[in-house]
DNA sequence: AATCTTACCAACCGCAAATCA
DNA sequence: ATGATTTGCGGTTGGTAAGAT
């Protein structure tokens, strides 16, 4: 375990994306603390899987939530409550993290809106204490159009370029860096192999490597994560397998 | 133009469940 | 069977961009 005060915390860098990437793709997206271990990244591994499943992912959707989606969310919350995993997993390319977020807004835009209707312009100082917490709000169906609805996702889930936040039309980020980079980074070393990967995997810095070609980390099928990687028992010695056996010729 | 408010999102924390030794 | 470790989930917080005043 990294050390207390090696801890890093805050806002991911580019170049912890790329890391991080990198080695969920040689090692798999299990195992956190051991690829916070190897990856050199001074991150729990926690911290690491939350990056991943929340950001990093290739299946995510970066786009607004289609109303489709939406309702779908309200839907399902209002069935199963605050299970945001299990919603998650009905909602394609949506983390948990995400719909929460989306609630939360959503819920807190209700709230709003009810103590408006509840509250007559010339006694509205009453309503204020009397809102119940979002959360255990009974959820009321309109048929409202999304409040930030913009068609959906005009990309393909599964190419890198289709998973920027925030940027779909093609902006740039103001604020450092995009997907767009780190996809980049990573397609900029087509012409290596995972050989070179993984014989030099254990040296650092990380950046003197190139990971593998984007289109052969990024296979996967929408639903299906736990394929997206080969079925390796040991991912930190199978890597070095394979590297003598298959990615050697 | 400056300040305040709101909306959104990334990331942290604590806890529980699952897995491993 | 059990204690330790890891993973996953849900709640919460903090930063920031955009909009309102």
């Amino acid at each position: 375990m990294v050390k207390e005060e090696e801890i890093r915390k805050g806002p991911w860098t580019e170049q912890e994306d790329v890391q991080l990437v990198f080695y969920v793709n040689l090692f798999g997206d299990r195992r956190w603390d051991s690829i916070a271990k190897v990856s050199g990244l001074k991150r729990t591994g926690k911290s690491c899987r939350l990056r991943w499943v929340n950001y990093l992912h290739p299946g995510l959707k970066r786009s607004k939530m289609t109303p489709l989606e939406e309702r779908l969310v309200l839907e399902l919350q209002s069935k199963w409550g605050n299970r945001w995993s299990r919603i998650a997993h009905k909602l394609p390319g949506r983390t948990d993290n995400e719909i929460k977020n989306y609630w939360r807004t959503h819920m807190r835009k209700k709230a709003q809106e009810r103590k408006r209707a509840m509250s007559p312009p010339s006694n509205s100082s009453s309503s204020v204490s009397n809102n119940p917490p979002v959360d255990s709000m009974p959820f009321v169906e309109t048929k409202e159009r999304s409040f930030y609805d913009t068609g959906g996702d005009h990309h393909q889930m599964l190419t890198p370029k289709g998973i920027n936040k925030g940027f779909e039309e093609g902006e740039s980020t103001e604020t450092g860096y995009s997907m767009d980079d780190i996809w980049e980074d990573i397609a900029l070393s087509e012409s290596n192999t995972m050989k070179t990967v993984c014989e030099t995997i254990m040296a650092s810095p990380i950046w003197n490597y190139c990971p593998p070609p984007p289109d052969m980390l990024w296979m996967m099928e929408e639903n299906k994560e736990s394929k997206m990687f080969p079925a390796i028992t040991d991912p930190f010695f199978a890597c070095y397998d394979q590297e003598s056996s298959n990615l050697t010729g």
